[in-house]
DNA sequence: TGTCTATGTTGACGCCTATCAATATAGATG
DNA sequence: CATCTATATTGATAGGCGTCAACATAGACA
């Protein structure tokens, strides 16, 4: 039951999922928006989590085991604490496999990412 | 003399500019990258920020005054502190024009992030 | 059950930052 | 020059956050 949550930034949408905001570019983003998408960036906003996200965006599968991004140069738990906030804020699930907890990237989160920034682009 | 130097995202290029990060899925960041590319997420990871440069960007001529956009429920020194932080996170840039100054969105720059999530996509 | 490995949690510490009031600066205009 | 408006800067304060050591938990395996 670890990723029951919907995702801060999308909403539920029968069994997929749609965009919370409008391109940046089209209005001006109101505060609820704002507080939403701003989770998002914030998350990503930190130079240890943006290297555990690439590393587990760009390991094959789109998913890793913590042991396989863990050389960032900072301890064990705060590892753990990165990778619980990204969980957090959406951009990352985890799953408990015996010994090993993996964590994956959802694509369409990076899609509305990207929708977010530049307008019409790929979705997921 | 306001907007000489180079936007930390992008490199210097002849007289565009390029990416300077992969997209995120392609490989494990490098520290260096992250670090650069975690500054703009960081700039981006404030509500009031975000609001403030979704107004600008949305804005016709995607420049706006000070004046046109500093309705987001903070004091004028604060807007004052934000714009400066996304001006130094190389998301705006500003101009003096009279009394006001404009500030306004390098497109080149939301295409920039928006490959580094996406991947292939638009160029400026 | 006991032990080992992998991962998460707690508590503490120091730094960063969002915010505001007060003040300063720049340009326009009288 | 005096004054008004628009924007920036300063200084102070409170809360958030990244980090680690110490400890806790969960499976695997003997």
């Amino acid at each position: 039951m670890s990723n029951a949550k919907v995702l801060p930034l999308l909403e539920a949408d029968g069994q997929g999922v749609a965009p919370c905001c409008p391109p940046l570019t089209e209005r001006p983003m109101t505060a609820e928006e704002a507080e939403t998408a701003a989770r998002m960036f914030k998350a990503l906003g930190d130079p240890v989590r943006l290297r555990l996200f690439s590393a587990v965006a760009s390991h094959e599968g789109g998913e890793a085991c913590v042991c396989d991004i863990s050389d960032v140069g900072v301890s064990q738990p705060t590892v753990s604490h990165h990778l619980k906030k990204l969980k957090e804020a959406g951009l990352l699930t985890s799953e408990r496999r015996g010994t090993w907890v993996y964590y994956r990237v959802e694509p369409s989160v990076l899609a509305a990412m990207g929708q977010l920034l530049i307008g019409a682009s790929a979705a997921a």
